[in-house]
DNA sequence: CCGGATGGTAAAATCTTTGTAAAGTTTTGC
DNA sequence: GCAAAACTTTACAAAGATTTTACCATCCGG
């Protein structure tokens, strides 16, 4: 799904139309904060904002996407107006992935569009996490150590997710609960180290990586060997 | 200061110049010999390498930044030539911040230094206590002294972290129990001249930085020397 | 230079936290 | 709806940290 930011009807239009008739679901918005709000509860694969735009201009709008964990990895293409060498280094700046100088023909737009997207799958290769020989793939949900496959299940594998995402950091018991399990600590519970245990033994030599730390939780223990 | 360290001269040039341009103060090495040579007495903010040097390669300079306790946070970004999918690969495991594929337009060689900057900046936010080669880390709930990691209890951790937080400052056995033990004082108990002298022996050289406070408590040295 | 007070030290005792196995419960796939 | 898998709880063992006890060393005022 892509999303154009256009406050001109006719452009657009247009925009929306070219990308539908490319096979690409597309939508429009019209103004900066009817945009942001759908943000909140979906997410496009990717945006094409104009940055003059009424409600929340473009640069404003890239600044907050940048700013949300959850919103900064959605590629965005920025539409400036002619000559307006400032905005599109600012844009590039603030973390767009292309630009497009107005007026630009559809064509353009839509093969930069494809651009993007084919540089972030090839991009995307490298969310791959990994330590060593540990290596989790995000887009594939697997795990692998040392070249084998090993078969995690989904706690087991949010929580190694969640100490490869901050490979060093400690994780109190309560941070792990409401991060992998959504919920609330109460009381004295067994589950997150009887996780941690499955997990050990499942990592292999890899187990020796998650350290207990004691009176607080767990951390994956950074490697600075190779 | 920004270093290139690029053997084309045209494109070592034109680096220099877009990131003078844009405000930075820049510096071009011609080969990874004096690259590494200069390193040893100037560090600076970011460094952009190419993968393919005369001299020592981008990929062995880059792991023997990582190896180095001191060049290990420098952020580097590696250029890679198109389609060396594997350069890329293998640059980012090593540690890379970031990479380019040449041939990369020199604006978005500036937009990337700028945002692995602001990246770098915000996590070095992360709020550090030292005192010289003494460093802990709240985050990571570690310390190091002089860049080798010591095992400290959770209570040893509780009183480095409040000496450290608040350094020069003379500590009662009181107002020690009370933080670090969440406990009022009740009479006489060597508990905390205990803590102290474990923590003392495993700080090694910095334990003598623990004064004792006669008829008082303890107090952290502040050190002078910076 | 003595004696009491204060802090340092070592070892033992105690207490807490984490690891583990096994049993019970819930969820999921067929 | 059943069986398997995943998850949670329970109960206990093991590991480790903390506290206490007892004694020693040192400081300091006279």
């Amino acid at each position: 799904m892509i999303w154009c930011v256009e406050d001109d009807a006719s452009i657009r239009d247009i925009e929306v139309y070219a990308l539908s008739s490319t096979g690409f679901e597309a939508r429009g918005f019209e103004d900066g904060d009817s945009f942001w709000n759908t943000l909140q509860s979906e997410k496009p694969e990717l945006v094409v904002m104009d940055v003059m735009l009424p409600g929340k201009d473009g640069v404003t709008l890239l600044k907050m996407m940048k700013q949300s964990e959850e919103l900064r990895d959605i590629p965005v293409i920025m539409a400036t107006a002619k000559g307006t060498e400032y905005d599109k280094i600012q844009s590039l700046d603030l973390g767009a992935d292309d630009y497009l100088v107005k007026p630009f023909g559809i064509m353009e737009m839509v093969s930069r569009v494809k651009a993007v997207l084919r540089r972030c799958k090839r991009s995307a290769t490298s969310t791959l996490l990994r330590l060593d020989g540990l290596v989790l793939n995000p887009d594939e949900h697997t795990v692998t150590v040392d070249g084998e496959r090993v078969n995690l299940t989904y706690k087991e594998y949010e929580l190694l997710h969640l100490f490869l995402s901050q490979p060093g950091f400690a994780f109190t018991r309560e941070q792990l609960l409401s991060s992998v399990w959504n919920t609330e600590y109460f009381g004295e519970t067994r589950t997150v180290d009887m996780h941690i245990r499955t997990l050990r033994l499942k990592l292999g030599r890899y187990g020796a990586f998650i350290e207990t730390v004691r009176n607080v939780g767990y951390r994956l223990e950074r490697s600075y060997d190779k």
